[in-house]
DNA sequence: CAGACAAACATACGCTGCGTATGTTAGTTG
DNA sequence: CAACTAACATACGCAGCGTATGTTTGTCTG
């Protein structure tokens, strides 16, 4: 084993608190869990906490920044894969509300995060997967089929409906059943964006 | 005046605690909100709150409840003295996204609200806004305006589109101007409900 | 290559704040 | 009017965050 660089020891403590902090902020949610048995977990103290991240909600903002990054490579990843812009819009919109269904996703990014760090826009990620919405729309607008609607807006409103849709699927007692109710919705909501029918 | 039957002592103090708290989450939010400073400010120790509402969050629930109830009289009265149930159900989703701009409302109902309370419409209050939006889009199904489509999962939705319209205005530099742009995309996603048109 | 310097942590401390256990007062009932 | 209880206030313990202060280990320079 080659001896270790000191950036890489840092790099290596950063993932492993932030790995740590997924766990603990999705199991018992960011109030209630401990900084100090967080960092006990991986062989740390909180002093490599503050040093790394300066507090516990910049510890936060590390972990939703990984998941978001995340999400946004597989609903991307979903959505270039579909037939046609418009299919992708709706199979990246239906990834969406299925990966909403991960504790990790749901408690972390939809629930603490914003309630602790603010509106999700705001945050230095970005939110990816809007931005991914967002390009996704105005393609589909320079193609014709949607209606010249403000991208932003109208990426924003699919991307609350979906969020939404989440958090209701995974406090039903029959998540798959009201999954498909969701998607359905959400098929059908998005069809005002497109331009005249029949 | 009439000496104070016990009654009315109890339903004043649990008023005067319910009052203080909606200010108190409202500016600090609800984890920097000291349950010291809320009751000294009404005159009260925390013994009144842990009497008459258990715990903190059982403080919050009940600040929940009335706003929630407030947010869903005023969005009826709205939406029921337009022209259209159609107009109405717009009516209804604009009056929800501007409702949501007052720091009361987003702070402790969106924010904090689910992020500690859990999901919204498994509140003992119901989420009276959803409710009213179902009856409404079930009203249209009626109607022959809507497609026939689940009432529950495309007032959801909708809902959750606001909320997220909501959040954006708020954290922008030019809410009337998100506003506008918030309230025209609102529209053009609700039309989707629509039967066929042209 | 030795000494200086700083990064990367660990340790120790104080303070805030929640929840609870225990008092105290005032109203209600038989 | 005496016993009882609801409605609070007071006092205490303890967890947890942030910070101030050590300590070690790498890195850089003359």
């Amino acid at each position: 084993m080659p001896p270790k660089r000191r950036a890489e020891m840092v790099e290596e403590t950063r993932a492993k608190l932030v790995r740590a902090a997924r766990a603990a902020f999705a199991e018992k949610g960011y109030a209630a869990a401990s900084m100090d048995d967080l960092t006990a977990e991986v062989g740390l103290t909180r002093g490599a906490l503050y040093h790394n991240f300066g507090d516990k909600r910049g510890l936060l903002q590390a972990v939703v920044n990984q998941i978001d990054e995340e999400m946004a490579a597989r609903a991307h990843a979903i959505g270039s894969q579909a037939d046609s812009a418009w299919e992708g819009l709706l199979a990246e919109g239906a990834a969406y509300i299925e990966m909403a269904l991960e504790p990790e996703v749901q408690r972390v990014v939809l629930l603490d995060g914003p309630a602790v760090l603010g509106d999700p826009s705001q945050w230095p990620s970005q939110n990816s997967c809007l931005r991914a919405t967002i390009e996704t729309v105005e393609a589909l607008i320079a193609q014709g089929v949607v209606k010249p609607v403000d991208a932003e807006a109208a990426s924003r409103l699919l991307n609350g409906a979906a969020l939404n849709a989440a958090l209701w699927i995974a406090a039903s007692n029959d998540p798959r059943a009201v999954l498909a109710r969701a998607v359905e919705a959400f098929r059908c909501l998005a069809a005002g964006l497109l331009v005249a029918r029949d």
